[in-house]
DNA sequence: GGGCCCGCAGGG
DNA sequence: CCCTGCGGGCCC
């Protein structure tokens, strides 16, 4: 059966449903979301003119069938996690725990909570329930005319807990459409809860579980086929060096040198290693942050404070059908190649990832573990282990003030000395680095540390729309730019 | 233990 | 928007 939806008006006052500008006598606005419909489109116009100025469009008085809230940013899901998030009466690990239960399609008992009587959906100001409800940055709710009511006699403070805010708050206030949407999903009826939760693609970081999770996407069980769960860290992806406590609000901690985690989805949630799948974390034209350490290419040499690592292209993933497994093709520096490449130029810092993949003595008994920070002395290209395709080779050398993991290898000197390396003499491309080491060792300090930082980060958070990141990608490129050309530093070759 | 398949995230 | 990519569960 075909449910013809409902459809409202869009920014430009157009009914989404018949195309036409209707004038504003036919034209209804809802009192709790404040969005123009076009009468003659609903298929329950108010009968009074008396209960026009109370109402609610078909998509806040719950009359609406079942489907999906169409031209709308936020989905069900979404409020609903926005609605945990508000409940005062939770604490963050019950919030948290509500959460993934969401997420994972499984209903608590005690689901009424987020019901119509919720406090949060009252108006600090009437008490009475919110109609257009706006936000103070304190987080408290009120109707958007009780709101203008009160900063017009120039109460600049908030309604309910008196916190100040500032003119330009009240001059700019808005519509809160998440509130919105949380209060239309608490007022639908008994079975719209037990509808499957509609997915929303992008979910922001901070709504994110703790765990990693499947969405309505994924046929199979498992991390391989699951999303992301939370970023606990606020470093920023492309955040070069170690993860220290400043970039850790939870633990205040950071990630230590011999820290573990079961799987790469951890390791990514922790901010040592984000791709999910590759084992090179880098830009070509910024520099590499971290390289993990699995199976994969034979070539591979690991001596614990050396490491001889192979780029990556040409193969792919291990028992994946889709591409062949042996080699098939030269490796370039491109990509992130050329990311480690740009790297070993800059003399920049990488975060080492060893995966129990990799069977020797260096590596974790299971799972994946962050080893400290290495500095790509040397890069070239030689023939690999099939003897025909060129590969990307890195010497990879230990530089962390915090002691290694393991044990077997003894030796204390810093900095380490380079290995004698005999395919050095058969390598094309040789690149080594070129300007003084942005992470070296301070004889005074007698330890490993920024001497010169990287530009400014491409990227700065990890919770942006993807629409939103693109919006800001142009600006933050000119803003790099302009940096460079102040401080003469960053990654230029 | 190897092959298969799925699907996420991100670079370009 | 396309395609890659040193995961990982499960089946044989």
């Amino acid at each position: 059966m075909a449910i013809v939806a409902q459809l409202p008006c869009d920014n430009n006052d157009v009914c989404m449903k018949c195309k036409v500008t209707p004038p504003s006598e036919e034209c209804l606005t809802c009192v709790t979301c404040a969005t123009l419909w076009h009468v003659e489109c609903l298929s329950c116009p108010p009968q009074s003119l008396a209960s026009t100025a109370q109402w609610k469009c078909p998509d806040c008085s719950g009359e609406i069938d079942l489907a999906p809230v169409t031209g709308s940013d936020e989905s069900g899901l979404v409020a609903a996690i926005h609605a945990i998030e508000a409940d005062q009466s939770l604490t963050e690990s019950e919030k948290a725990k509500k959460r993934q239960e969401l997420l994972s399609g499984k209903g608590t008992d005690d689901d009424e909570k987020t019901n119509g009587d919720n406090e949060n959906f009252k108006c600090g100001i009437c008490f009475g329930d919110l109609s257009k409800p706006v936000s103070t940055p304190c987080g408290h709710n009120f109707c958007l005319d009780c709101f203008n009511g009160w900063v017009k006699k120039n109460k600049y403070t908030c309604g309910t807990c008196r916190t100040k805010f500032a003119q330009t708050v009240a001059n700019n206030i808005r519509i809160n459409l998440t509130l919105v949407s949380a209060i239309r999903l608490s007022t639908l009826p008994e079975r719209a809860s037990a509808a499957p939760p509609q997915i929303q693609h992008y979910i922001r970081n901070e709504d994110r579980p703790d765990e990693a999770y499947r969405t309505d996407r994924a046929k199979k069980t498992g991390d391989a086929n699951a999303a992301s769960g939370r970023i606990f860290v606020t470093t920023a992806p492309d955040h070069m060096g170690p993860i220290t406590a400043e970039y850790d609000p939870e633990r205040n901690r950071g990630v230590l040198v011999g820290d573990w985690w079961k799987g790469r989805q951890k390791c990514r949630q922790w901010g040592a290693h984000f791709p999910l799948v590759p084992g090179i974390a880098g830009q070509s034209k910024y520099g590499a942050q971290s390289v993990v350490l699995a199976a994969g290419y034979k070539d591979d040499v690991d001596n614990g404070d050396y490491i001889l690592y192979t780029g990556s292209g040409g193969r792919d993933l291990s028992g994946n059908k889709r591409t062949c497994k042996v080699q098939s093709w030269d490796q370039t520096f491109t990509k992130s190649n050329a990311a480690l490449q740009l790297s070993c130029r800059m003399g920049y810092p990488v975060r080492v990832i060893r995966s129990h993949k990799k069977k020797n003595a260096y590596a974790p008994e299971k799972g994946v573990r962050y080893d400290g920070i290495y500095r790509i002395e040397k890069c070239w290209r030689s023939i690999g282990e099939q003897g025909v395709f060129k590969m990307c080779r890195y010497l990879f050398v230990r530089c962390d003030n915090e002691p290694a993991p393991w044990t077997s290898d003894a030796h204390g000197d810093l900095p380490r000395p380079l290995p004698h390396i005999p395919e050095l003499k058969n390598a094309v491309d040789l690149y080594e680095r070129e300007e003084s080491p942005s992470w070296d060792f301070d004889e005074a300090e007698g330890r490993w540390k920024w001497v010169k930082a990287p530009s400014a980060s491409v990227k700065r958070v990890h919770d942006m729309h993807p629409k939103e990141r693109k919006m800001r990608k142009k600006s933050a490129e000119a803003d790099k730019k302009k940096l460079l050309k102040g401080l003469h530093i960053g990654p230029q070759i």
